[in-house]
DNA sequence: CTCCTAAAAGAGAATGATTCTCATCTAAAT
DNA sequence: ATTTAGATGAGAATCATTCTCTTTTAGGAG
């Protein structure tokens, strides 16, 4: 993901460029394992060493709600964030509170065709996803 | 839920009969949609009227740790108590952060099929918990 | 290039859901 | 009845996140 395509995707949205919008969507894309806030915190500070943790959380708030970033949540655990924003479901490790992405196209399609079926009085239909709870082995 | 079957359920895992707990096990119970802490407790001050915050914070952990309450949190609210162990899912309201359980055992069935056959290399799988973002109608 | 404006950043205070601490109480076993 | 370990109470502490108000700045217009 280059600087150029960072920029446009802010500018997509009608979204100021600013040098912390592009630091932090650039952590988010680098970063792995959805990053929270102290971690993009952590990232950016080398070029960014006095940025307030403030305006972190408020370019987030404004990627989030501008639907260039995800928030990720699990019970026991602080917000985290996902640059991919593509559909897509999570393994999540009970354990440590790991969460992995997972992508599968097949099992979309399964979800999709059963609840085209599927009658759910009242309730539009807007993602689906999926949450597999469980270990990872060592 | 009768009186003895909570009480029977807390001496089931081995926990105390407390008054509080008692409270707090009905309450949830009773309660629709997933109270947070704060339902909980105006739930309760009829007959608790001086509860400590934290004596309910603690009984949750104490409820969830011992698998009688489930946490139910997504990325926009606080956390909620679930008192339904058996599997299943939830329909999310993206405009009202709503959450209402979903019980689907055709669905189920289905899964556990297609994670049967799937390979996640190295994952053990415990639950799979669908999440059905959209919208309510009005 | 300059000017202007609205949005964004900064610094630090405020918030509030939740957890912690330590003393007291009490459920339940004997 | 006594004892003990766990539970509760009261309020302080924590910390992730949001707020407030001033200053800065991106970007459009001329």
């Amino acid at each position: 993901m280059s600087t150029e395509d960072i920029k446009n995707k802010l500018t997509e949205r009608g979204l100021k460029v600013t040098p912390q919008r592009m630091a932090i969507l650039e952590a988010i894309y680098n970063l792995k394992n959805h990053p929270t806030a102290e971690n993009i915190i952590d990232y950016i500070k080398k070029m960014h060493p006095n940025i307030a943790t403030g305006t972190v959380y408020k370019v987030l708030g404004a990627l989030v709600d501008n639907r260039l970033v995800k928030k990720v949540k699990t019970e026991n655990d602080i917000m985290r964030y996902d640059g991919v924003m593509k559909s897509h479901h999570h393994l999540y490790c009970m354990e440590s509170d790991v969460i992995k992405d997972y992508v599968d196209e097949e099992l979309d399609e399964l979800l999709q065709n059963y609840f085209a079926k599927k009658n759910l009085p009242g309730f539009k239909i807007e993602d689906i996803v999926l949450q597999v709870k469980g270990t990872f082995n060592k």
